[in-house]
RNA sequence: GGCCCCGUGGUGUAGCGGUUUAACAUGUCGCCCUGUCACGGCGAAGAUCGUCAGUUCAAAUCUGAUCGGGGUCGCCA
């Protein structure tokens, strides 16, 4: 192997251009491919910024040619040679130095390597855990670079912004207390105080608010968080937000600080100018017309109420639904009369998923007749006059759920969702922001028998309803707002509660008692007796946003180093055991289920 | 915790009870090749089919368990 002693690298792969033409240039990368035609050898040397065909020739350098004899792919190489033009004819127009070659002068090996499990190259066919092992190799490729420098800018574009409005990037502790309410914690358990445990954080919420009681008026933070539950596409257990909290503004100033940022965060990384000010719906709105408090705007399929068409006609299952205080809804899919029959009893199935007990259909031909398996029962007169009120044209299929308010509305909205895919009806390239406002400030817990907060317990309820909080706290709109962006929810937050006696009824509602209280958010409470000033805050999720702008279907191809489903590092093998030692220091006694095997 | 799917040379797949000494592509190795860029040509090596147990005359193929992975519901902003 040699060094790089006595040369300097001094241009990048990628951007050898018409300026570098003549002269002479020095470039370090890896070989990612190597084509040897006996007499001529071609390597494709990559680096950070892109590739570059670099030419060993005997004509030029025997060395050279020689050493490029023995180069095989990934192998660490230094090039000093003089950038040429290719012929016309030697042109690759789908390189972006497709113009340029490189003329070895000299090549030095800098390492060898071995034969790498898989191509380090883009849209490559591989078993994602094979990427997840070796990681280093996965993320030598293209596209995952691609990926983690656009994470980059975007967390860069939100710092320079925040630091342009003045505001404070504050750390808070990774090492906290853990909370009871919410997600369950990761712990960390105390050497130096036996049998206690710190919690990593589930978001700072806490911290960011005390430090609104401590006059720092503007802050935010891209911040590690932690929560241990089940993982999804969407979901690691250690994820980034973007965090902020501010004191002395309104809901409409929060909302427009946040529309500029991720204006200036789509225009700086992307060139992309999102809408300001961003549409919005309120939450009751969302879940009446898409059935989610995250609805994916890129297209329509709007639900509608068709309750009152078919309330009094012969059909029982619905009527009994009626009649037990539910409703029907529908929802009208453009072009897909001709589905067919085993593909709708393929979509019983899914709504089956979420409760709904069956899906009533109509087809609406193109001749005009109408083909419908509850025709009989509510007659052709019924089912014409709900396809007119949804402005049904001929070739739509109607799909409609009976069932409980809940049941329709989360039925038809996945419903919505998969007949949008299915007919190809969502537009990639299409950015569909939106705001949900007017979330309700708690949602009865069928588990815990009682009222919980929907958001968290520092949410501020709407003034207008603060005098329904204990008569009717389900009917209480909170001050609180989610981004969504393409049925992702983005960003989340809300006005705070400021005010004790506020609070306390806000606890109250949850069935709190003051004991409770205290002992969960003493020291919190307190703080804010000292002068709290009003504030609220939003969190984005860092990981879905950038998700979203590099056009994945993962967040583990923005991360680094994510971990599989089952929390664990395929590369490192984390979680693992831990000797003895270290648990006597932590006072902790563990049942090793692979023991008790031996 | 429930349900569904996957596990075959380095990689991606095929084979789904016995014509299989497990096939194909790609990669790897060797030889040849001075204009390729998924270079090309010729040749070779490489897997006992995740693991364990069972059914069977016979198992990659069927059954059960187990491990690993993915998706999803519950859970979780």
């Amino acid at each position: 192997m040699e060094t790089m002693k006595g040369l300097q690298r001094t241009n990048n792969c990628g951007t050898i251009s018409e300026a570098e033409v003549g002269k002479e240039v020095v470039l370090c990368g890896w070989v990612e491919r190597r084509r040897d035609h006996g007499g001529l050898i071609f390597i494709d040397l990559r680096d950070r910024s892109g590739v570059v065909q670099v030419v060993a020739s005997p004509d030029h350098d025997m060395d050279s040619f020689h050493k490029a004899e023995d180069v095989r792919n990934e192998y660490v190489l230094c090039v000093r040679g003089k950038v040429s033009k290719r012929d016309q004819e030697a042109i690759n127009p789908n390189l972006a130095t497709g113009h340029y070659e490189v003329y070895c002068d000299e090549l030095r090996v800098l390492n060898a390597a071995k034969t790498p499990p898989f191509y380090i190259q883009d849209n490559i066919d591989v078993d994602e855990n094979i990427r997840l092992k070796y990681r280093y190799l996965d993320l030598r490729r293209p596209e995952m670079q691609k990926n983690l420098i656009l994470r980059h800018k975007v967390t860069k574009a939100m710092r320079d912004y925040f630091d342009s409005h003045d505001f404070l990037e504050i750390e808070t502790p990774m090492l906290t207390k853990s909370t009871p309410e919410g997600a369950r914690d990761y712990l960390v358990p105390s050497r130096v105080n036996a049998g206690a445990f710190y919690a990593l954080p589930q978001s700072p919420q806490i911290f960011k608010q005390i430090l609104m009681v401590a006059g720092y008026e503007k802050y935010f933070q891209i911040v590690r968080c932690f929560r241990d539950e089940d993982l999804r596409a969407d979901r690691q257990p250690e994820f980034t937000q973007m965090d902020l909290e501010m004191s002395f503004v309104d809901q409409e100033q929060m909302l427009s600080m946040l529309e500029n940022m991720i204006h200036h965060v789509f225009k700086t990384t992307m060139g992309v100018e999102t809408p300001v000010p961003m549409p919005r719906i309120t939450w009751d709105e969302a879940m009446d017309k898409y059935g989610s408090d995250k609805p994916d705007l890129r297209f329509g399929m709007e639900f509608s109420n068709v309750t009152e068409f078919v309330k009094d006609t012969e059909f029982k299952v619905f009527r009994s639904v009626i009649e037990k205080g539910g409703v029907v809804k529908g929802i009208i899919v453009p072009g897909d009369a001709g589905i067919p029959r085993r593909e709708l009893d393929d979509l019983v199935d899914y709504v089956g998923q979420f409760g709904a007990k069956g899906l009533a259909w109509a087809c609406f031909n193109e001749d005009g007749s109408i083909k419908s398996q509850i025709m009989k029962f509510l007659g052709e007169d019924t089912i014409r006059n709900i396809g007119k009120a949804m402005n049904a044209q001929p070739g739509d299929l109607l799909l409609m759920i009976a069932d409980k308010p809940a049941v329709v509305t989360r039925a038809l909205g996945e419903l919505r969702l998969e007949m949008a895919r299915r007919m190809n009806m969502i537009d990639e390239n299409k950015l569909a922001f939106t705001w949900v406002t007017d979330f309700p400030m708690f949602e009865y817990s069928e588990e815990e028998k009682r009222y919980v907060a929907m958001h968290h317990p520092f949410t501020m309820p709407r003034e207008e309803d603060l005098d329904k909080l204990e008569s009717d706290p389900a009917s209480v709109k909170a001050i609180a707002y989610d981004m969504v962006l393409n049925g992702v929810e983005i960003g989340g937050g809300s006005m705070r509660i400021y005010q004790s006696d506020v609070q306390e009824k806000v606890f109250k509602a949850i069935g709190l008692t003051e004991e409770e209280s205290r002992a969960k958010f003493g020291f919190m409470l307190d703080a804010f007796k000292f002068g709290a000033p009003p504030h609220g805050g939003c969190a984005f999720g860092l990981d879905r946003l950038v998700m979203l702008m590099a056009k994945r279907n993962s967040i583990r191809d923005v991360i680094a180093f994510p971990k599989t489903q089952s929390a664990s590092d395929l590369m490192c093998q984390a979680p693992s055991e831990v000797a003895p030692k270290q648990l006597r220091e932590l006072h902790i006694k563990v049942d090793n289920p692979k023991e008790k095997l031996v």
